[in-house]
DNA sequence: CGCGCGTGCTAATATAGATTAGCAGTGTGC
DNA sequence: GCACACTGCTAATCTATATTAGCACGCGCG
């Protein structure tokens, strides 16, 4: 205790049997303070800005350089090791990283479904948004990743099919899809089951006795545009139903592309009887063009939407419309936590999750008016 | 430099001032070791769940019971003092605790405000929700203070005064309460100027030559419904109107609610020209009373919501309210992280945002219809 | 010129948690 | 009844970071 600096430091000893190279494990304050040509006390009060503290820029400069360049981050404690709870009590910590909460609410929604689950099981749920940005999405996950969670559920906005950022597949936990997927099936992954609600939208409204009936799609490089489509497509074919292509306008998911794609709907010498809106802002639009051409609903013509957004209820008269199921998709997610740790490698199958439709009073029986025009 | 012990460690000194009571600031394993009546390893061994550790579930419950009652939290290392990034590169973590994410639009409103003036500064926002759980919130808020974030924002869905966990107060960082404050002025607050927005509300009616403004209140126990009452009356004191409590019916935010205090309104021998519904909610079962009554909007009466909540905007007429703050209050917390690392101690002023008023075409001047009805 | 003082930094030390070695007790086989 | 191993834990040490005290240097000033 008193003769010291030979002594006590084993680890420069240790340290010198690797003269040079990377100094073993993690990057530490005493490597960037080495690299920087400063002392580790140095390093500290530069990364941590600690107030009162008078450094020259230069040397905060080459500090956070060497920082940056040796690839330092903070030291992890306690990482809960084991991916199911680290111990009763305390908490584990599921990430949910998702690209954008505030556009749309069906993030919030999906989110709401997860915690449920994750509730039961006292597990705790932790959001991030990435905004789909390459930089700061690295960034947002290893936010979550760095103290260790148990699990990742990676959620898109948009259906659609995903490069999954490389990192993704060195993480060491479970990572669940959500509303997306990889094209070599690395993960499992849930998606709405658009084709099908587009088809029993649509034959719902055959079941009305209607034939003749108009769709407005929304932005054609949309998975969920073409899908529902193909399941307009599908119940008119299980139906007999010839699909005319004139029926068919292309909308972008907007309210006043839906005002206009019917507009052209009712230009047709052969008018539908019924509107499959491929989502509730289209028939929003839609709405005002029949009440202009002073069309009722549903007496005149019947209207489907898709989505179920809040406004859906309030409009008159309410609109009957498919539910996106991101609550039970959340709760899927979680749920795959549970059940098998980790199959053989890769190659999951892409599971589809039904969007119910919830009828309301915007459809109704086909009026018999004479046959067409 | 030599005879060490007493000389250097005045903070040992300092320590034994205070025997036995609770140990400075932070609960450290020490202090659950010697709470549980083992070792500071011990405890380390358990709450690591280190592999081919062998110890007795006894003593692993005993030291989770613990560790449990003194609030333990892992240390937090070089949690970037000053919310400012700590240095390019490395992340800031800001952590976002909400009691619900998914009963209203307005915590996602305000996380995109804190999400936006994070993101300058390369900050990454970590969004959990607490539920108002007891048991839960705790859990919740570790989750984020155990990965280390430089700051945290408290929000609560409901604008009220809390008693804020005790817990809040022994974080070792900066912490701000959104929607919601405390009595004791501890921490940096921020809520909507619904007084203010109450007021305006009415102002603009006044403004437009309404002198019987009738009110429909929410549920009376809640601080924003108190408020936006007492900006009513201020406007109208202002105006020199007298107030008359006919005029004012409670409500409970409510659809129906909004229908029953309209129908009363009208009932009046001296109807109202003017209704301030002091949500929009109430005001959509305000509009439907009102076009029963044959009554248009708003030649014959006029109608102001408040909360700017999306269906404002899709309803005939669109509806002319009071924007909740909650983007700008997201900014504000995020902001205030960045000016002032501490001032004295607590002592800090509940800042107010106001509420502007967006016009739609709710409220026309009042008509002359000859005296009162 | 030499004193005082502010600046920029380091040495030394404090602290918290992780890890290693090993000790006491308790069986157990023979 | 002794060698041996196994269980359950602690003492001691180690690592990484935070913090305090103070050193060296330059500079203006009387």
């Amino acid at each position: 205790m008193s003769e010291p600096t030979e002594l006590r430091d084993p680890s420069a000893a240790s340290r010198r049997r690797k003269p040079s190279a990377k100094p073993k494990g993690r990057v530490t304050m005493t490597d960037i303070a080495r690299a920087a040509g400063c002392s580790q006390a140095t390093v500290s009060f530069v990364l941590n800005n600690s107030p009162g503290i008078r450094l020259s820029q230069q040397t905060r400069d080459r500090v956070i350089e060497a920082a940056r360049a040796l690839g330092y981050s903070p030291p992890v404690f306690s990482a809960l090791r084991p991916p199911v709870t680290p111990f009763e009590g305390l908490d584990g910590v599921i990430g949910f990283a998702v690209d954008q909460l505030a556009t749309s609410p069906e993030a919030v929604v999906a989110i709401e479904g997860a915690r449920q689950a994750s509730w039961n099981a006292g597990n705790v749920l932790l959001v991030a948004q990435t905004m789909g940005d390459a930089l700061m999405e690295p960034r947002a996950i290893a936010a979550l990743t760095r103290r260790g969670i148990s699990a990742l559920i990676y959620m898109t906005i948009f259906t659609r099919e995903i490069a999954a950022p490389e990192f993704l597949y060195s993480l060491d936990i479970p990572v669940i899809l959500l509303n997306c997927y990889t094209a070599d099936y690395a993960f499992p992954a849930v998606v709405p089951s658009e084709i099908a609600g587009g088809q029993s939208a649509t034959r719902h409204l055959i079941a009305h006795g209607h034939r003749r009936i108009g769709t407005i799609t929304g932005e054609p490089w949309m998975q969920a545009a073409q899908d529902r489509l193909k399941g307009y497509r599908r119940a008119l074919a299980t139906a007999d139903i010839p699909f005319d292509p004139e029926l068919v306008v292309e909308g972008d998911w907007s309210a006043s592309a839906g005002y206009a794609a019917t507009v052209k709907l009712l230009a047709l010498k052969d008018k539908p009887t019924a509107i499959f809106c491929q989502n509730d802002r289209t028939a929003i639009g839609c709405y005002e063009a029949l009440k202009e051409a002073g069309l009722h609903i549903p007496e005149d013509i019947s209207v489907v939407g898709y989505d179920d957004e809040e406004i859906a209820r309030h409009l008159f008269p309410p609109l009957t419309t498919s539910i996106l199921p991101h609550l039970a998709m959340g709760q899927w997610a979680i749920e795959q936590l549970e059940t098998p740790p980790v199959p053989g490698r890769g190659r999951y199958p892409i599971t589809k999750l039904e969007c119910p439709l919830v009828e309301r009073e915007s459809v109704a029986r086909v009026r018999d008016r004479g046959a067409a025009g």
